[in-house]
DNA sequence: CAATGATCCTGTCCGC
DNA sequence: TGCGGACAGGATCATT
């Protein structure tokens, strides 16, 4: 479900509530959504979280205790923030209990999401290996050509591995793609100077756009909130019939995953 | 190596 | 109304 816009909002409405805090305890309430690292002390709470931040689509706490807590919300986690009910939501699979009877719900319907305790130092055996964050200094197009260079994949499946840029999903890598006028089934290692360019402008603008709009909310996800986001009413071919032009969508498959383009718009062809 | 497919789950939607 | 199949913001592991 989430992407980096979606991520990265989830993180700043978690600061908001956590930072400074004490958490008192960790509930599960679905086997296997906490995974202990095995270093992790037998009562690794109370502890005061220090800091929070976005890695790709992983958040990670860290704690005074020289622990972490890196969560990944998959397709259909969210986090939510309330006050101690006792019994379990529906689909809640697990829980952060704070000091003053404050919550953070662990809701996911697939089951998928994690939330895994380590060490600080145990950190990088829990998180893939991550490419480029598109927010930072090097995401430019000569970078981003030298990534690409004498690779045969399509670009869009090249976008949306991890391991090469971190944090574009499914919806983003289709808009993004789309607003460049690139289609997806384009070789990355053959795209021009000029399409780099305007690949890396795309991806910082939809990604900006969404995050100052709280992100996309097609069915599950919310913010700690538990509000929607609103770029879903800015999409332009994800899941759409026409382009914003009134040309037919085609809909195909790449790596297992639906791709939405706009033949017209997106003519350069592999 | 890179590229595909199955898999982890539950819910929804569509066609028959 | 009911049932089967496809599909869903993701990532991993085995296979080819």
């Amino acid at each position: 479900m989430p992407e980096l816009p979606e991520v990265e909002t989830i993180v700043k409405g978690l600061k908001k509530v956590l930072k400074g805090k004490v958490i008192n305890s960790l509930e599960c309430y679905y086997p296997g959504t906490i995974i202990y690292d095995t270093d992790i002390e037998a009562t690794p709470f109370p502890a005061k979280v220090l800091e929070l931040c976005r890695r790709g689509k992983y958040i990670i706490i860290t704690l005074e205790t020289d622990n972490a807590i890196i969560i990944h919300l998959r397709m259909t986690g969210k986090l939510v923030f309330d006050v101690l009910p006792s019994e379990p939501l529906q689909y809640e699979r697990a829980r952060i209990i704070l000091h003053n009877s404050e919550v953070l719900h662990f809701i996911d319907i697939r089951t998928f999401g994690k939330i895994i305790i380590c060490k600080q130092q145990n950190e990088e055996q829990y998180l893939p290996i991550l490419g480029i964050e598109p927010f930072s200094k090097n995401f430019n197009a000569n970078h981003l050509k030298a990534i690409l260079k004498g690779k045969e994949a399509s670009i869009k499946t090249v976008l949306l591995n991890q391991s090469i840029i971190a944090g574009l999903g499914n919806i983003y890598t289709c808009e993004i793609l789309y607003r460049a006028g690139i289609n997806p089934l384009m070789p990355a290692g053959k795209l021009s100077h000029k399409e780099i360019v305007e690949i890396v402008q795309q991806t910082l603008a939809v990604l900006s756009e969404a995050i100052s709009l709280g992100g996309t909310s097609i069915s599950d996800y919310r913010n700690i909130d538990d509000k929607t986001g609103s770029f879903q009413d800015f999409l332009k071919v994800y899941q759409k019939q026409f382009c914003p032009l009134g040309h037919k969508i085609e809909r195909i498959k790449q790596s297992g995953r639906s791709t939405f383009f706009c033949p017209i718009c997106q003519k350069n062809k592999s």
